[in-house]
DNA sequence: AACAAAATATGATAATTGTCATACTTTGTT
DNA sequence: AACAAAGTATGACAATTATCATATTTTGTT
């Protein structure tokens, strides 16, 4: 069993204000899991009973609209945690989690992580502002959604991607979503999708490599009409 | 100065966790304020230094898009709190606040409630759960702004204003939004939100008598095509 | 290497929604 | 009561986006 001192999602998440004894006990009750590219750490609606540390790959979050299509709210790298909300309010998944690379997660017991909670107030208000943070990011996705066209918000999405994510030495985007996955990031039809990168790539703005995405012009991108 | 003691917003909000003594000292730093209709709580991008209890009226947290318009993350009743996500990560609004119809309020300042935050933990059980339901409800919305049509939207937040804010004694709907605020919650221009509610009226869904909306199916309003 | 399945691409078309113009109605103010 | 201003309504049209059909390419499996 592998301690948690040095993993990268205690340097990174909320959990960098346990201290030593507490980081032996959690060391002590975590169950380490490697997932696939394209399981599901866990499902909307599923009971998860604590929550997982990202140690490697990158998943999304997404919710199964009515119309049959799946909406992705968010994207998660490598040194955060899943499930803190539903922890805190004691609620099933509202969002599955899958994984879009090969993942290295652990899972830490609902039980283990309330303590730390209850006895380590560093701890506590670390993830009660990074739930404000996901709070202020959603309302501002929320807006976006509503008062953006899907051009703008191609564009929008594809810089995000490229921030967060980083680049490949060829210059094109580290995170490789099929063109279903990016649909869903922006809220769009498929189709719609891959018409406009296409578009994108006629008019210069991006370069498409087979799989590969190019950012070629990202101010043009940020202000697309 | 009046007690906290009996407040309305005591009853329904995280406040309840608060003892006789810390009541007291809230009644004793807090400053009341009364809003007319129109008017600013505060505005995005201000430093609130400090919670809003709503004692009585409704007001918006809206945010202005780069397209100039004003999208409504979420409606506010009496008994709820404002400010809250500000005051735990420090920063200033994310949305602006405005009156729907003119309010009594009270501000408590940033200090008084981080202490009740770190002495009482019920309380700051219940932020942390209040910004939890925030989070779950904005990642709906989020989903719902990018999946549903205009047209479907619309009859669902029709049936969330008779759900959350009820009826006249003809049947109405009791919250009073103009055209374009109802546009601005849904997400569309204030054309289309006319158009589509005359469609509804015509259609016999809805009845519109001068400004009041009538829900007349709410089978079909849920299931607009 | 061959094949089926999945993903990507593109055309044609329809449906939805936005924009601009203009008219009508209500509201508030003097 | 009169008037301006704001809000509501509707038409005409353009732009955006979704849907369905059908190729084409890529991927994974045997």
């Amino acid at each position: 069993m592998s301690k948690c001192e040095q993993c990268i999602v205690r340097q990174f998440s909320s959990l960098k204000a346990l201290n030593k004894e507490e980081l032996l006990r959690m060391a002590d009750c975590k169950t380490s899991y490697t997932i696939k590219k394209g399981e599901p750490i866990f499902e909307e609606g599923e009971v998860t009973n604590g929550i997982y540390c990202i140690k490697d790959g990158i998943c999304k979050l997404s919710k199964l609209s009515d119309n049959g299509k799946d909406q992705i709210v968010k994207l998660v790298k490598p040194g955060e945690l899943l499930g803190q909300r539903s922890m805190i309010s004691d609620e099933p998944a509202n969002l599955s989690a899958v994984a879009l690379e090969d993942m290295e997660v652990c899972f830490i017991p609902r039980s283990e992580v309330m303590q730390f909670f209850n006895q380590n107030n560093q701890f506590s208000m670390n993830v009660m502002r990074t739930i404000c943070d996901d709070l202020k990011g959603a309302d501002d996705h929320m807006v976006n959604m509503a008062q953006k066209t899907v051009r703008q918000r191609l564009g929008e999405t594809l810089i995000y991607l490229e921030e967060t994510f980083g680049k490949n030495e060829d210059g094109s985007l580290h995170i490789q979503l099929s063109r279903e996955e990016l649909a869903g990031m922006i809220g769009t039809a498929t189709e719609s999708c891959i018409r406009l990168l296409s578009e994108l790539n006629k008019s210069g703005y991006i370069e498409l490599t087979g799989k590969k995405i190019t950012l070629l012009d990202k101010n043009k991108l940020k202000r697309l009409t």
